[in-house]
DNA sequence: ACAAAAGTGTTGCTCATACACCCATGT
DNA sequence: ACATGGGTGTATGAGCAACACTTTTGT
């Protein structure tokens, strides 16, 4: 059956790094481990590679499987493949992230797995390289979400552009220009404006607006300039 | 030994996409397989990860293997983990690619891989998924190379304005205008001007200029602006 | 009436593009 | 002297950042 010769075998595995923004903070969704080696230890949710599913596949189960959600917004972030990065055996594991909207999270999940939303500046010490894993997955979402609009699929369907600005503002840990912001927001055409308003979190009330998903996918690989100033940014 | 329960075991391998400029096109170095399946057919430079060796350690050997090559740019593109993107085993290919300066290339490795450059537009028919690899390659490089500096490492030490110029127009197949093209990538600061010329290419001769190693590692995450109107690239 | 957040318009300036001529040299 | 590619300067316009006041409504 196998063609090559004999390859010392190496496991696969696949680790989600999810992300969830609460309407204040950026957050990270933890598991403590169930099983040996160290359990109860803070954990990336994973899971072996099965011979009958693609990396995508695994991926999306891993997703499901704590969360509930299909069909969100996920991609590979990179592998990781460091000799030693399980101490127990060789392993290499691929990182997808996600982004998801919190408020679709199923809760009663979470106590499976005994999982946990965590702040991005407060997360605890992870198992082997997972800590690395996210800080990669944190640079390259600051990194793409400065020319891409990618952070929408991390706010509910309908969304205040006041939202908007404080997701960006968390994420990029800054303060913008409101007048400037809004009027980049609304230049890219993305945006359609609600009859309604949100009335939680001011006495004027602000608009929603929910994304225009035609012009979305077409221009998602459009340069735009939604950070007054990038440079900064450390990824790629 | 084994601390997770069975898992079936899962092949690894690393395949590298060697670009080269030689002053005119980009170029593609592929192979042509000594070994079964799909013997004598084009094929990517790859090889299985060792048990005792990282993904980038065997990147690092398949590179060297192939052109002598040590130290060179090289850096992770994406896992392809498709059930059959091997039709005859499962294995998951990690994928890398590299910019070398083509002169330093050691030709008499190339005759025992039966190596041979091609340009991109003249990619044959690759096994298994390596013309998707390829493709992504091509636009990840785009991509960067619009953004960050890091089209020096397909040039020798010694370089031309006009030669960077002719390297990114073949990239980006277009033609820019000399007199914005120099003020931009002078302004960067990155060059430092040589006494002589390189008189091969005019009667006139051009000046030659080398990286400035120091502000090339400091500014390399800044953003640059050094194609007119990057929307049209695609990727990430 | 006042506090708190939403919403809107203008100006100056920086930076990118477009464009044309002179320079140095080999033949 | 002329042909070839190298090298430089300027003017215009688009787009970004800086900035202040009015609106709405709940208390």
């Amino acid at each position: 059956m196998t063609k090559y010769a004999q390859q010392a075998s190496i496991l696969i595995a696949v680790d989600c790094i999810i992300f969830g923004f609460d309407g204040d903070k950026l957050k990270l969704l933890l598991i403590q481990r169930g099983i040996e080696p160290e359990m109860h230890k803070w954990s990336l949710m994973g899971g072996f590679v099965q011979h009958n599913e693609s990396l995508t596949d695994a991926a999306d189960h891993i997703l499901k499987k704590l969360t509930g959600l299909e069909g969100v917004y996920m991609e590979q972030l990179q592998a990781f493949g460091e000799v030693y990065r399980d101490p127990g055996d060789r392993i290499i594991s691929i990182a997808y992230f996600a982004l998801i909207d919190i408020h679709k999270y199923e809760t009663q999940l979470s106590h499976e797995y005994h999982a946990e939303w965590f702040e991005l500046d407060q997360v605890p010490q992870l198992i082997f390289d997972h800590n690395d894993m996210v800080e990669m997955a944190r640079k390259k979402l600051r990194y793409k979400a400065a020319l891409h609009p990618i952070l929408f699929e991390l706010l509910p369907e309908k969304f205040t552009i006041p939202q908007l600005q404080s997701l960006y503002e968390g994420i990029y840990d800054s303060v913008f220009d409101k007048r400037n912001f809004s009027r980049k927001i609304l230049s890219t055409g993305l945006l359609i404006k609600q009859k309604d308003k949100d009335k939680l979190n001011s006495k004027k009330g602000a608009f929603y607006y929910m994304l225009d998903i035609g012009k979305y996918n077409e221009n998602f690989h459009a340069f735009l300039n939604l950070i007054p100033n990038p440079d900064h940014l450390q990824f790629v």
